[in-house]
Formats: C-alpha cells, sequence, structure tokens
DNA sequence: CTAGGGTTAG
C-alpha cells in the first residue's frame, strides 16, 4: 500500500489529482507515515505551493527532522515571499511544537542554501542568525560539512563576508579540501590574488578543483599569463579546467586564445563551445555563433539556446531571437527555462511589439515557468514597453521577491507613462520599505522628475542622493537635473550647477542648454554656452554647428557668419547625422542635409511634432 | 568548492 501510495504521488501532474490522492492517505491511515510525508511536502510544494506544503507538514502528527529539512529544502530558490512564510518560520516551528525535533547538520546547509543568492545586508544578517544557531546548538566537529555550508554562505558576501569566513575556517577543528578551496576562491573574488595564492600554497593537499578554481580566480582578476601557467602545470585536468581557462579568455576578449585551445581540447565540451558562441555573440559575429550552434546539433543544451538567443538580442536581431525561441520550443529537446524567458520578453520589450509579448506571458504561464525576479523584471519591462502600463502594475503587485531593479523598473514605466507623480510615490514606498535606492533608481526617479517637470522635487532628490544616500552623481545624473532646471526656466541655477560638477559636460549637457536658449532666447546663457564650448571643444565640428545653427536661430547673424567663416578656415567639417526609420518593412535611411528621400521633411516634421527633443539624440 | 546563458537608466 506504502508503495502504491508513493508511486501516485510522484507521478501528480495537477492539483485535483494530488487532492485525490492526499485523501487516498487519509482513509489508509498513512498520514503519520513520515515517508509518505516527505513526498507529499515536496510534491505539493511542486504543485500547489510552499505555504500548502507548510500546512501539510504543520498538521501531521509527528514530523521528524527529515520532513522539516525537506520542507526547507523546498524553499532553495524560490520566490518565497519573505514575510509570510518562510525557511526561518519553519525553523521556528520544528523547535516550538509540543514534541520539539532537533535540528541536524542537514538543517543548517539547507537554510544557508535559502538565502545564500539573495546577497543584501538583510540576508547576510540571517545567514548570521543560523551561524548563531548553530554554535547554540553545539558546533558538529566531526566533519567539515556545516563549516564548509557557513564558509560558502559568507564567501558569496564579497568584502562584507571575509572577516566573518575568516573567523569560522580559523575556528574549525576539521577542516577538508573544499574548506580550502572556498577560502582561494573568495580571496580570488575580493581581488586578493595574493593571499590566494598564498593559501594554495600553503594548503596540505590539492584536489582537481582546487587548481581549477585558481584558474578561475586568476582569470577573474585579468591574470591569463599566470592562470596558464598554473594551467600548463597542473598534475590531472579534466573537462571542467578546459572549460575555466577557455571561459577566462573570453572574459577578457580573447577570441583567439579560447578558439585555440577548443581546437586543442581532446573531446571539444559542450561548455566550452557555447562559451565560445557566446564570446562570437559578443563582438556581433553572429554568423560565426550560429554556424558553431548548427554545428553542435543534438549535444545544445539549454544554456547553448540562450547564448545563441542572446547572441542575436545583442545584435538588435530581435526577430531572429523570438524565431530561434519558437524553434527551440518545436525541437522539443530543451526545455526553456526562465534564463530563456528574460531574454525573448526582453527581445518583446524592444520590439515594443504587445502581441508578442503576450504569447510569452501566455507561454509562462501554461508551461507553470517559475517567474523569477529577473523575469518579472523583463515582464514589467515588456509590458510598458509595450504601452500596457496596467499589466505591469499588475506583475509588479503579483511579484513577492522584489529586488531594487523591481522597484526601479516600476519607477521609470510609470514614468514614460506620465504618470510621474505615482512614479515618485512609488519610489517613497521603496524607501520606506528600507531598501536603499541605488545610483541606477536615481536617473529614473530624477528622469520622473523631469516628464513631470517636477522642478522642486527633483532638487530634493538631487540631494538626497548626495546626503542621504552618499551617491556621487554620475554625468547621467547632471544631464537629468540640468534639463529640467534649464526647460523649466531656472537658467542661472542650471548653469551653476553645470559649473559645480566636477566632470566635463558631454555633449548631452551642452546640448540641452543649447535647447534651453532655442526655447528660452536667453542671451545670458547663449553667451556661457557659447564660450565654454569654444573654449573647451574649439575644434569639435558637432559643438561648432550647433553653435553656428543657434546662433541664427536667436538672430545673432553676425556670430553665424564668424563661426561658419572660421570653419572653413580651418578646415572643419562635420560627419552628417544619419538615422534610420521602419516604415512598413522598408528601412529608411537619412543623411542630414540629404535630399533624395522625397518624403524627407514630411517625416522630420511627423517626428518633430511627436518628440520636440528628437534632434538632441540624432544630431549630437 | 571549479566551467557556459539573463533583468533596470541614458
Amino acid at each position: 500500500m506504502e508503495h502504491e501510495i508513493l508511486r501516485l504521488l510522484q507521478n501528480c501532474k495537477t492539483i485535483n489529482h494530488f487532492k485525490q490522492t492526499h485523501l487516498q492517505i487519509f482513509i489508509n491511515g498513512l498520514k503519520n507515515n513520515n515517508f509518505i510525508l516527505q513526498t507529499l511536502i515536496i510534491v505539493s510544494a511542486n504543485i500547489i505551493s510552499l505555504n500548502y506544503a507548510f500546512n501539510v507538514l504543520r498538521t501531521s502528527n509527528s514530523p521528524d527532522v527529515i520532513a522539516y529539512n525537506t520542507m526547507i529544502k523546498c524553499f532553495i530558490g524560490s520566490n518565497n515571499n519573505p514575510t509570510t512564510y518562510n525557511p526561518i518560520s519553519v525553523y521556528k516551528q520544528m523547535k516550538t511544537r509540543e514534541f520539539v525535533v532537533s535540528p541536524n547538520s542537514f538543517t543548517f546547509t539547507f537554510l544557508l542554501k535559502c538565502f545564500e543568492n539573495l546577497n543584501m545586508n538583510l540576508s547576510l544578517n540571517v545567514g548570521r542568525m543560523i551561524h548563531g544557531e548553530v554554535m547554540k546548538m553545539g558546533f558538529d566537529v566531526s566533519s567539515a560539512f556545516v563549516g564548509n555550508a557557513l564558509l560558502n554562505f559568507y564567501s558569496k558576501f564579497g568584502s562584507e563576508g571575509v572577516g566573518y569566513a575568516c573567523k569560522v575556517f580559523d575556528e574549525m577543528l576539521v577542516r577538508d579540501v573544499v574548506s580550502w578551496n572556498t577560502m582561494i576562491g573568495m580571496y580570488m573574488d575580493c581581488g586578493d590574488v595574493g593571499l590566494a595564492i598564498k593559501l594554495f600554497e600553503s594548503m596540505p593537499e590539492r584536489s582537481v578543483v582546487t587548481w581549477n578554481s585558481v584558474i578561475t580566480g586568476l582569470a577573474k582578476n585579468g591574470k591569463m599569463e599566470h592562470a596558464r601557467k598554473v594551467f600548463d602545470e597542473m598534475p590531472k585536468r579534466n573537462e571542467v579546467s578546459w572549460n575555466c581557462l577557455i571561459s577566462g579568455y573570453l572574459k577578457l576578449g580573447d577570441l583567439g586564445n579560447a578558439e585555440a585551445l577548443l581546437d586543442k581540447m581532446p573531446v571539444k565540451s559542450v561548455v566550452a563551445c557555447t562559451a565560445v558562441i557566446s564570446g562570437y555573440a559578443s563582438i556581433g559575429d553572429v554568423e560565426s555563433a550560429r554556424k558553431m550552434f548548427d554545428s553542435m546539433g543534438s549535444k545544445r543544451t539549454v544554456v547553448t539556446w540562450n547564448a545563441m538567443i542572446s547572441g542575436y538580442i545583442n545584435k538588435s536581431m530581435f526577430d531572429e531571437a523570438l524565431s530561434l525561441f519558437r524553434l527551440m520550443s518545436v525541437d522539443g529537446k530543451c526545455k526553456p527555462d526562465h534564463i530563456t524567458l528574460i531574454s525573448v520578453v526582453s527581445a518583446c520589450s524592444h520590439l515594443g511589439s504587445l502581441e508578442n509579448g503576450k504569447w510569452i506571458a501566455f507561454y509562462i504561464n501554461k508551461n507553470k515557468i517559475n517567474v523569477s525576479t529577473p523575469l518579472g523584471n523583463a515582464l514589467i519591462d515588456m509590458f510598458a514597453k509595450c504601452g500596457d502600463i496596467e499589466s505591469s502594475k499588475s506583475i509588479f503587485n503579483q511579484m513577492c521577491n522584489k529586488c531594487i531593479i523591481t522597484w526601479t523598473t516600476m519607477v521609470s514605466s510609470l514614468a514614460v507613462h506620465g504618470m510621474c507623480k505615482e512614479a515618485l510615490t512609488l519610489f517613497n514606498k521603496m524607501c520606506a520599505q528600507g531598501i536603499k535606492p541605488d545610483d541606477v533608481m536615481f536617473i529614473a526617479v530624477l528622469s520622473a522628475c523631469n516628464h513631470g517637470g517636477l522642478v522642486k522635487e527633483g532638487k530634493t532628490l538631487f540631494n538626497q542622493m548626495i546626503h542621504k544616500y552618499a551617491i556621487k552623481p554620475q554625468i547621467a545624473h547632471y544631464g537629468c537635473m540640468i534639463d529640467l532646471l534649464a526647460r523649466f526656466g531656472d537658467l542661472d541655477e542650471a548653469i551653476r550647477l553645470t559649473e559645480s560638477m566636477d566632470l566635463e559636460p558631454n555633449a548631452v549637457i551642452w546640448g540641452t542648454l543649447i535647447a534651453a536658449c532655442k526655447v528660452h532666447g536667453n542671451s545670458k546663457l547663449f553667451e556661457y554656452v557659447t564660450k565654454k564650448v569654444l573654449d573647451q571643444e574649439p575644434s569639435n565640428p558637432s559643438y561648432l554647428t550647433s553653435i553656428t545653427n543657434l546662433s541664427s536661430s536667436v538672430g545673432r547673424w553676425e556670430d553665424a557668419l564668424r563661426f561658419r567663416q572660421e570653419m572653413r578656415e580651418e578646415g572643419i567639417e562635420k560627419v552628417p547625422g544619419c538615422s534610420s526609420i521602419q516604415i512598413g518593412d522598408n528601412v529608411h535611411e537619412f543623411v542630414a542635409r540629404d535630399t533624395s528621400h522625397m518624403q524627407r521633411s514630411d517625416i522630420y516634421e511627423m517626428l518633430e511634432s511627436l518628440n520636440g527633443h528628437l534632434w538632441l539624440q540624432s544630431d549630437f
């Protein structure tokens, strides 16, 4: 009977199917069979939800430690909602129930795994709490098992975690080769190559993984000659060793050495071929990438498909990316995973094609693909870029593990839809939840102010960014602020801000100020911009042309003539601006002052009426 | 513990 039920459970495909089997378990009095309980938890977590699985566990009579560990394990890599049920509440439950169950080594390793990839301040603290529990329960000193789990956890937090990791390492009574490898990897990640090598040289015994970690670490730190030397010297290489070295070369853009090594491989690994595909893709050589992709035949993995799809996306070949995705679905040998979908969703946002986007969203639902945080982010962005802001909002509200990118995407989506006040409200909501805005978020929120003409709010935020959050403004932040000030008439302040920067103003900033001259006809600003540009870029044809045009547009004909004269004498010529537009199936290309297109002026008029600032982007 | 693919702004 027990085996029969287990078989039924494992074959459950639908919720109804599961519930029928669950009922059978009650009827047959197997409710308290711990082996069945374990399977019940796994299957219900997969088919229904983590909350449901947790309720199954809580309502069972005498769950053992394995049941609790299984439950915690289900949370690994899931998008659990930290505010309701989470792995910590499972742990608490285990210690507070009537029949207290003692956690074991597995409990702690699973708990740590749940939090290692969240990479937030919060999870480091949760980890330290788990560490505290480990100490309280008595460290299992018979092996390096728990110690390694702690080392691995702390090693994910960069310089924040190094101190804790060292302490664990020093206090471990039993260390194995994994403990040393983890420490080496951690120091390599922090850029401390010297210490990593010192550990490597002083460790009692090395495994292939040790050597591979050193190769990878050296490659991460740009030391390929050293990595190559280690590769040549190592006593025994495996497939991964080759993969490590090849992807090291690729990370540094050295396709030549990567290709040469791949040729030398006794049996070309799928991983290395896939890495080379994305190497080709990153330099825009999709033809070579596709050739390699085609040559791999049935050896292709999901990652291979993903590499090829994102290669097309990097080259803005979005239709090709989508058709490769369709081919992948039809081919059926590799199931698209959530990374495939992040790519194709982003292809839809670039295309602005709601039809395609909706189809992908439907595909995700139909195939029960886990909507991870990055996939949710991509969906929010896609719906917004395709004009369906309501769907963006609904995805956003459904996501329980929002990261800073989630909030940033939603804020800028609202902004481009003209819902600027709402964007600011959302920003404040995020801050109120204790999430620190980053530099990208400030670009998003400042440009929301820009879209909405919210001068006062913009100034406050800009100051907050510098003083409250200690973020050094980048050129893009200044660009937003200067544009905001200049367009809404505070020209003096715009100049003052430009002056106060310790960065060189770029084309966007000069363009912004020149545009403001055009709009406001302000002669003081005109003098300023002209003087600065001529001082700093006396022979940059783009600026000179703009200033010449500007001079005539504000009625300073003598200046315009003088500049034009000077440019001729110096032999300065502006490279004609170029842009293209797609009408139906045809791509029309325009070169500035080119009159060969009959419809050119019509299109320009249309574009200008659509977006008064368009010329800023195409003409500079 | 080591290798290959992904999301935000401008």
